[in-house]
This record gives C-alpha cells, sequence and structure tokens, in this order.
DNA sequence: ATATTGGCTGTATAGCCATTCAATAAGTTT
DNA sequence: AAACTTATTGAATGGCTATACAGCCAATAT
C-alpha cells in the first residue's frame, strides 16, 4: 500500500474499530486505548489521525449514517420503480441481518443517548432522518394515489412507519427474547397493511394461518 | 424533618438531582460533583446515600419507571372500564407535557442508549417494557373482541404501538421542529383509527378538515 | 547510495473525578 | 446538659485517560 492510499484507509481502520468498541464496550467505557488496540495499532494513533476523541466520534456517526443511507437506496434502486416494492424493500433493509444486527442497533441507540448533548451528532441524526423520512412520504403518497385511497395523510403514516422502526430497534435491544428481526418486520407489514389492504395484506398471515397451513 | 424521614427524602432529592442533571448535562459528562451541586449539599453525599456512582445511576432509573408505571396505570384507571377510552388515556398520557418533556425523553434516551452494557439498567426496561405491552395487548384485545374486528393479531399491533411510541418520542428529540407531541399523538390516533376505524377515526382530522372547519 | 519525507510508536504529563475518611455539626437519649 | 448517635462536610487520595511529543523507521525521491 502506498503512502497516498493508506491516509484514508487508516481512518476507515480506526472508525470500524471505534464502532466494534463501542458494541463491545459502550460509549461510557470507550477509551481511546480499547480504539487503538481494537485496530492493533499503537496507543498514540487516534490522535494521530483525528484532532480529538470527540471527533472521531462525531466522524464514527457520520460513516455510519452514510452507510445506511447508501444500503437503502441501493436496496430501492433494486427494487425498481413500483412504490409498494420499493417502501417493501426499505423495511426488509431495516430488518436485515446486517443493519438491524443487535450490535449495529446497539451502537445507534449509543449515539442518540448521547444526541441531545452534542449539536454535531444531532445535525447528523436530523439530515439522515429527514431523508429517510422524504422517501418513505413519497412512496406512501404513490401508494395512496395509485391504489385510490382518499381522506389519508401520508406524512403521518410515514412518521409513524419511520418511528415504529426505531422503536422496534430498541426492542431488539431490550426484549431480543420477544421482539427479532422477522417479527419487527412483520409488525411493519401489519402497518402497511392496515393501511394499504389490497397492497401489503399478503405479507402479514393471519393469526392461526401458519398452524392451519 | 425529623432523622426518620431524612433518609429517604435525601435518597429522592439526590435522584432527582440526578434527572435534573442528565437533563443538563447528559451521560457521559455526568459527574457527581454535579449532583451534589444540583442538590446544593456537599460534594462527598452521594457516596454517603449510595454505595457508587453506578448504584445511584441504576436507581435513578428504577425511580423514573415507577414513576412512569404509576402514570400510566392511574391515567387508565381514572378513564374507567371502556378499552377504547383506555388505551387512548394511554397514548394521551405519553405524549402529555410531563411525561414526554424534551428534558424526560432525553433522559429515557440517554438510558437506553446506556442500557445494553449494563444488565441492571435492561432488566429494569425489560420489566416496564413488559408491563406497558401487556397491558396495551389487552386492550387492543378487548377492542377487536367488541368491534368484532376478526384476523388481527392483537399482539402485533400492541407491539407496533409500543414501538411507534418510542419512535416518536425519538422524533421529539432529534426533530423538535417536525415532530411535537401534538402530530405525535395524533401519528398513534391514525395508527389505532387504521386497525379500529370506527373507534377511533374520529380522533384523526382528515387532511384539509382544519381548513375546512 | 543517500537524503528526505511522513506515518507511526510509546512514553510522559496533566487534569479530572469517584471514592474515602477524619473532623464536625446536628439531633436524640438518658 | 452530658453522652451518644447519626448526618454531613470537604479536603486528600489514587486511578484513569486524553492529549502531546520526541524519536524511530520504512517508503520514496534524488
Amino acid at each position: 500500500m502506498g503512502r497516498r492510499e493508506i491516509k484514508e484507509f487508516r481512518r476507515i481502520q480506526l472508525i470500524e474499530a471505534t464502532i466494534d468498541t463501542v458494541a463491545r464496550k459502550g460509549f461510557t467505557d470507550l477509551t481511546l486505548a480499547d480504539v487503538a488496540d481494537a485496530a492493533r495499532l499503537s496507543r498514540g494513533i487516534v490522535n494521530f489521525y483525528f484532532h480529538s476523541k470527540e471527533e472521531l466520534l462525531a466522524e464514527t456517526l457520520r460513516y455510519m449514517t452514510q452507510e445506511y443511507e447508501e444500503a437503502w437506496r441501493e436496496a430501492t434502486s433494486r427494487a425498481g420503480s413500483d412504490p409498494v416494492t420499493r417502501l417493501r424493500a426499505m423495511v426488509d433493509g431495516d430488518f436485515g441481518p446486517r443493519t438491524s444486527s443487535r450490535k449495529r442497533v446497539a451502537v445507534w441507540y449509543a449515539f442518540w443517548g448521547e444526541a441531545r448533548w452534542r449539536p454535531e451528532y444531532l445535525r447528523i441524526c436530523q439530515e439522515v432522518s429527514a431523508q429517510y423520512f422524504a422517501e418513505t412520504r413519497l412512496l406512501v403518497e404513490a401508494i395512496a394515489t395509485a391504489g385510490g385511497y382518499t381522506g389519508l395523510d401520508a406524512g403521518l403514516v410515514a412518521r409513524g412507519l419511520n418511528a415504529m422502526i426505531d422503536g422496534l430497534w430498541l426492542d431488539l435491544l431490550i426484549e431480543p427474547k420477544d421482539v427479532d428481526r422477522n417479527s419487527g418486520k412483520r409488525c411493519c407489514y401489519q402497518f402497511l397493511a392496515a393501511h394499504f389492504p389490497r397492497e401489503f395484506a399478503g405479507l402479514v398471515p393471519l393469526p392461526g394461518a401458519i398452524a392451519a397451513a
């Protein structure tokens, strides 16, 4: 590896070490020595690549939001142009093994827990949240129009879906015995089916349907 | 104040000082000196009433969960026996000015952000979450039965409502410009109206209805 | 070959903070 | 009011950790 590439490589290496370390020790107990160890580099390395611990953490959050946004944009893109398929792709992505692993979700919540007191975190979270909301809102509107559903506030439905996803992630953390990635997904399907029965009802098995099958 | 009462009084005084201090400075920047100052007591006081900082924080979380549970149990109790009214009382409570003030919600999220790495926090959160879920599930079931709604998974609906509330609280923190206590409430009403139109539709004004009124 | 650059290391340091504790104040009992 | 108990203080302690930095070494340029 030439000197040219190494700079960016190390940055990412340290950011990923930070994610791993937050996942392993939490936010409060995280030290720069831990991060350096996780990256298998020397103790002083973090302050060589970042001005401060605070900056490392903010960059880590930025990295995660970018990764997340790329993931759902790619998922919708693969899903084609049908808004129903696209919205479903977003939900599926949010409960896919990579995005909603216990590790990843724990790290999201660690950052959200601090966001209130760190304007930089807040800004970053607002950005990703606004993008996601805008897209879901658009899709909800398109589905409503195409399906002839009237008297429905697309903003409210989109907001509700977004909130439900975040809340289910919390359940993955707190009640992993009652909520897993699959039941989280079904929960969202059911919400969508309640508003758009023709488009989503097939995804929600009726109670007892499994036993009957 | 006699010596008998003082012990309990100081405990609560310190716990409430802790809530205020977390609200003001966040979890990471909280020091016992801050808490002592907030309580207007001397620096060493916390370790006289609690074995450690960790214990103070766990007790603070326990205090908040008890307060929350008492609040919604009282709200449903006041609401009488009709499950529709009862469920609505729970939602209204969750978006009432006391429970969902930015300050309180920020503190909840601070604890949730740490819960993954503190088994004690996890246990406490699981407890309150399970109680709340059990009650909402019961009410959803009662509403479905009374209203003749079939083919509806009460557990999934209750789970979705719980998750939506938690997620909307996050929005109160992160996007206070787009989500406030009122729109949060309306969001939940809309979810309930989607499943139980006859029982809840009246609470969700149609788009444009306000302008038309 | 030699010089130069720049990534990287590991130790030194200074500040912070939870916890302890000896001293003191306030209240209670006899 | 003396003896005793309990609450409270605030300074001292010790451990921890972010940050700074002097020097080392490998890669590149000349």
